[in-house]
DNA sequence: AAGAATATGGAGGTCATCTCCATTTGTCAA
DNA sequence: TTGACAAATGGAGATGACCTCCATATTCTT
């Protein structure tokens, strides 16, 4: 799967470049805007070379935010083997939504990885998804956090804040967004469906 | 603003052709994967009609919608009126899965609509928001609603409902959202944010 | 150094969206 | 009814983004 076979010397640095100019036109703001063969032009780069490299706009996205997610991802991990469950549960929700606010193209491109429903999800958003569903199922285990709510749940709350990003209030309602999940995950067998 | 001037015979014609024409291809699930123009073919009507009368898919997909919008706003307004604030707020987010539930086109409909960072909301959109903050408004001066969390927060998570409309496990991951939401939503002064 | 393998770039094809305007249709006053 | 004016139509074609293809260039191997 991650079994990539070296690259040629220019095509090494041509994946580069349209790596770093990426990174600077997601800083910018504007990479979901830009025509993507003009990308191109503005990475010194061909068409066809940036399309053998990033077959779509969405690939390209999911490439410059990797280590930002796998970051998060790790996150999960080490939390998860340091705190309480249910603390590094809240702990890891609130720093996703200090991470996506400190970088602006990163709820957008979690938001379209995420809304491509190609069939094929992301390597980045599975990843994520496995992350939040092992801390959540560490939570249950431990007993601090309701068993009958999925954690897919948690997932769908998440994907809401990202899908947002633009919404004048946004890190205030996003904060809300996760209390509300974290307050109302909290073990305690009063409600009960009918 | 509402005060549309009269359409001529042919022309209120066409236009009912195509909603009707578009209420058909809503149920059978393929409006957003059709060619706009083909549309309009189907709908016995010229391209130039059709973008006349909808400038863009968005606008015609809230057209249909708009009855179902308004009947979802009427109703919060009905549950408002005849229920305690909580249980009328709790009543309508659930009913509001259920709307969406019943018609597969409304989900995307409203995800789309919603996603449509176009500055200018669609009034849908608009009137849904404020039924919502006035449900919650009112939960809250009842009492019964904490008043540390923004009403945004809980379109946040409708809309995180409306944009996750193809996760496998949608309907139980969006009751779960709601309940966690409405239990999260619950006056407990235990919770103190630092 | 020469041959094989790999990568490049950008001209041009494809396709959905939308515009434009010559023609048709409806409305209304006389 | 009829003439004349306004309103609406439809579909050919412009537009513009996306992507492919392949002759050429670069790198690797022996």
């Amino acid at each position: 799967m991650t079994a990539d076979k070296p690259l040629r010397a220019d095509a090494q640095r041509k994946r580069d470049a349209l790596l770093a100019k990426a990174r600077e036109v997601f800083d910018a703001g504007g990479f979901f805007d830009l025509r993507f063969d003009d990308f191109a032009r503005l990475a010194g780069v061909g068409t066809g070379t940036l399309y053998r490299h990033f077959p779509t706009r969405e690939a390209l996205a999911e490439a410059v935010y990797h280590g930002e997610v796998a970051a998060l991802c790790d996150r999960a991990r080490r939390l998860q083997a340091t705190l309480p469950a249910a603390e590094a549960l809240a702990t890891f929700l609130r720093d996703m939504v200090d991470h996506i606010a400190a970088h602006q193209g990163l709820a957008r491109t979690l938001a379209t990885l995420w809304a491509d429903r190609s069939g094929a999800l992301a390597e980045g958003s599975r990843a994520l998804e496995q992350a939040v569903t092992d801390l959540v199922a560490a939570a249950v285990q431990e007993g601090t956090v309701r068993d009958d709510v999925d954690a897919g749940a948690v997932m769908m709350a998440l994907h809401g804040i990202g899908a947002a990003h633009d919404r004048p209030g946004w890190r205030t309602e996003a904060d809300g967004v996760i209390t509300l999940v974290l307050d109302g995950l909290h073990t305690k067998s009063g409600k009960k469906r009918t």
